[in-house]
DNA sequence: ATAGTACATCAAATAATTTTGATATGAGGT
DNA sequence: ACCTCATATCAAAATTATTTGATGTACTAT
């Protein structure tokens, strides 16, 4: 529906899957290139470049192009914003009424 | 594979789908009960529930037991964990050595 | 221009998640 | 005990995500 839940969701689903934990690993040592990903990752070439999709579209990572190669990092930014959005999905919002419910 | 990644993921789960954003955002105006809950949300009650049961695992809810209802809130701690949790897994890791490749 | 490399995209197959409706469980009230 | 209500669980169906292999595209070097 609207469309800020799927904004939200898409950020988190680079967390969501056990094969971009890892990728996500990989990259906290630093930048890397997809050829070495996939030396490091049990995926195939066009498996990997799925999941990278993914992780770009999250924020998370950002991709550098050089030459036929691509590189990819963590983006301080996109991670910084994530962290970001956490805080706001999960702090109380005191102007919202409490609810009463079930009185029994 | 490792249990780790599953752990992780469980976690982030929480953030991961529109229906489960929706549930946070009516939680962050406090502790509601499952009753209120199904009736400001288009879903079912076997939906309903199967979500919490998501949310409650992820430890960004937590559940309270009052006679014959449930309540449930956003737990500070599980947020707490969750935000260091994302923390960690997007800080460079500057003790793993940084790899060469791509050779020219 | 041709060939090889690195990666992206597509479509089909498979797997996982979500929805739905039916039934089960457990607490409360009579 | 029996009934009702709130919620959980189950199983089947529907939907969505992931994997896989084939093909496409862009860059490099010869």
């Amino acid at each position: 529906m609207a469309a800020v839940y799927d904004e939200h969701a898409k950020v988190f689903r680079a967390f969501c899957d056990e094969k971009r934990l890892r990728i996500l690993e990989l990259l906290r040592g630093g930048e890397k290139c997809a050829c070495v990903l996939l030396e490091q990752l049990d995926l195939g070439q066009s498996g990997l470049s799925y999941h990278m999709k993914i992780l770009v579209e999250s924020g998370i990572v950002e991709s550098r192009q050089e030459g036929k190669w691509t590189h990819y990092k963590i983006s301080a930014k996109g991670s910084a914003y994530a962290a970001e959005l956490l805080r706001q999905l999960t702090t109380p919002n005191t102007v919202l009424e409490e609810n009463i419910c079930c009185k029994k």
